[in-house]
DNA sequence: TTGTAGGCGTTATCAC
DNA sequence: GTGATAACGCCTACAA
């Protein structure tokens, strides 16, 4: 049985009231009175219990955070981020991963609105807008990361995943690039989506036309991107510079070039997204557009602690750039 | 203001014990009142609040989770073990991460210890036998991962490290090697110990004699493997393989191998420790000893439910395996 | 400056 | 079967 209020304010001869106050350190307490709290409270190795202090206060000093994967390392950034900044609000954290199940994503956020949290990040891909409706009508405070739903009065945390696009693109093209191919991730993919209308926009501001045989889908994965690549090779004009949509894909793409005898960058460049760990130690290092992870768990729990606080800040939307890692894939 | 279990007895015209009941779903209370209430809750979206019956049941259902650090795949892997397993038992994860640093090691386990989860899973480097034993008063099960301290009544998963480090010595010595080298990772690391005990008992073993001028020391850094390799490289009589305590330090050695114009595993064989993502991505792919992470975190789970539940599982230890992944950097 | 008492939303122990 | 009522440990008016 762990020491409650009620037996140090025994000890101390005084009423929990008093202890109450040299907890929260609030004034109206005497120095000797404080001081003999505190020393009591010390002896007897007491610890406020935290639900109780929840249940009273209404407030938890947690927050949730939902995540599809943490051995993914973009989302494992994030979470950093995430978490140094609730420390730094002496709030801590409660992470569930969904791994993109569109059911686990509910529950786990229907778990959240229980009072356990004083307020949620949410990283989802399949909670539909009726959804998210109904969640604010619960009353708890949530804010997301790359929300997939386009509507004005949710708080989210968004990557210019077009400006990305629009970089990369760029580069290659500056670069000398002139035949420019993309490997889409996945067809329903807001960011895929994104980064694709970058890509285009840039050819067309850059006066290139687009070709439709160098457009190819990965589905986000390393072996599609291989795959895809492998097609791209056997074209009779070949593009000299792929834009992967990931990372992931463009190591496929990568090991696809290597394999069928190429050189990389010196016969095709390539250029990646995410800048996923493995990007630096493959050779040669991959070139990509990052994103930026530990500011996008840094805002979002900015942001969510104003909500939590009862304000109402604006804007709702807090746009993030990425920013281009050059490293030795294209030329 | 969301809706109470009391908003939830009087649109029933019921006591809130009955309500209680239903949610529970104990006994003791008619079908058509459980159908009545069951309905009325559906229709006020009512749901309990987990903190309220935290306080009154005495369990928060959550438990707290003490690691180094999310971004490392060792330890990501590791959550996403204890994370799956706690699922299974309908808990939670209250995620803190310590960069290994004393001073934070002690606080977040001390804020763990406020009643906030029902037991803690540990991985720490830094908390002594006293304070582990301070601990064990508060009355909170918790559980260590590879527990730093040899003592018989520590509940912990431990990875068999030493004989790690002999499979993989031995790995290396049936290829035909007889100079090998070891790459140390921190001074004060229990794992490396071990597996640099498992090195020497491997060579002793098998006849070989141990050669100081082989050791060397990395801590656990790719530019300290880096670096020491370059050193080996100096030696008239260079090894023909080389052990690293971690994959980190390994991939250090052979990027500084290749840049020594030598073929990897042609001139120098390489084995590492841990088997982290980019192991297996590098060229050529690093063979290494992998930990069984998702086991670890698992195990861990499933006894702290052992000491939740008021169990004194026996044994206290349990000690996994790890086991060798070949890939193509020795031969 | 300190104490009393009510409340936070549940669960659990009794009676009825 | 169901309903009061007392915990659970803390906070916070309000009173003294």
């Amino acid at each position: 049985m762990p020491v409650t209020i009620n037996d140090i304010a025994k000890a101390a001869n005084v009423s929990k009231a008093t202890v109450s106050y040299v907890i929260n350190n609030k004034p109206g307490v005497s120095e000797v009175t404080r001081q003999k709290i505190l020393q009591i409270m010390k002896e007897m190795n007491y610890r406020p219990n935290a639900v109780a202090r929840g249940l009273a206060g209404q407030k938890t000093e947690m927050l949730g955070l939902v995540i599809p994967d943490i051995t993914d390392m973009f989302y494992a950034d994030i979470i950093r981020g995430v978490e140094n900044t609730a420390n730094r609000f002496n709030y801590t954290l409660n992470l569930c991963t969904t791994h993109a199940e569109p059911q686990k994503e509910k529950d786990v956020v229907d778990s959240f609105t229980s009072g356990r949290v004083d307020g949620v990040i949410l990283m989802t891909y399949h909670l539909n807008i009726d959804y998210i409706y109904e969640l604010k009508k619960r009353g708890i405070p949530f804010v997301f990361i790359d929300c997939p739903i386009d509507d004005e009065s949710i708080y989210s945390i968004i990557v210019d995943n077009e400006e990305g696009g629009y970089k990369a693109t760029e580069y290659l093209i500056k670069l000398g690039h002139k035949e420019i191919a993309f490997i889409h991730g996945s067809r329903d993919s807001w960011d895929n989506e994104s980064r694709f209308k970058g890509y285009c926009r840039a050819l067309k501001d850059y006066g290139l036309k687009f070709q439709e045989e160098f457009i190819k889908h990965g589905e986000f994965q390393k072996i599609g991107g291989y795959q895809v690549t492998k097609e791209l090779l056997k074209l009779e004009k070949k593009p000299t510079a792929i834009f992967a949509a990931n990372d992931q894909m463009a190591l496929g793409a990568l090991s696809a070039i290597l394999e069928a005898g190429l050189k990389v960058p010196d016969d095709i460049s390539i250029i990646g997204f995410d800048d996923i760990e493995a990007a630096a130690l493959v050779d040669p290092p991959l070139t990509t557009i990052s994103q930026p992870t530990a500011k996008m768990g840094q805002k979002a729990v900015e942001l969510l602690m104003d909500l939590i606080r009862g304000e109402e800040p604006e804007p709702r939307k807090i746009l993030l750039k990425t920013v281009l890692v050059e490293r030795g894939s294209c030329a």
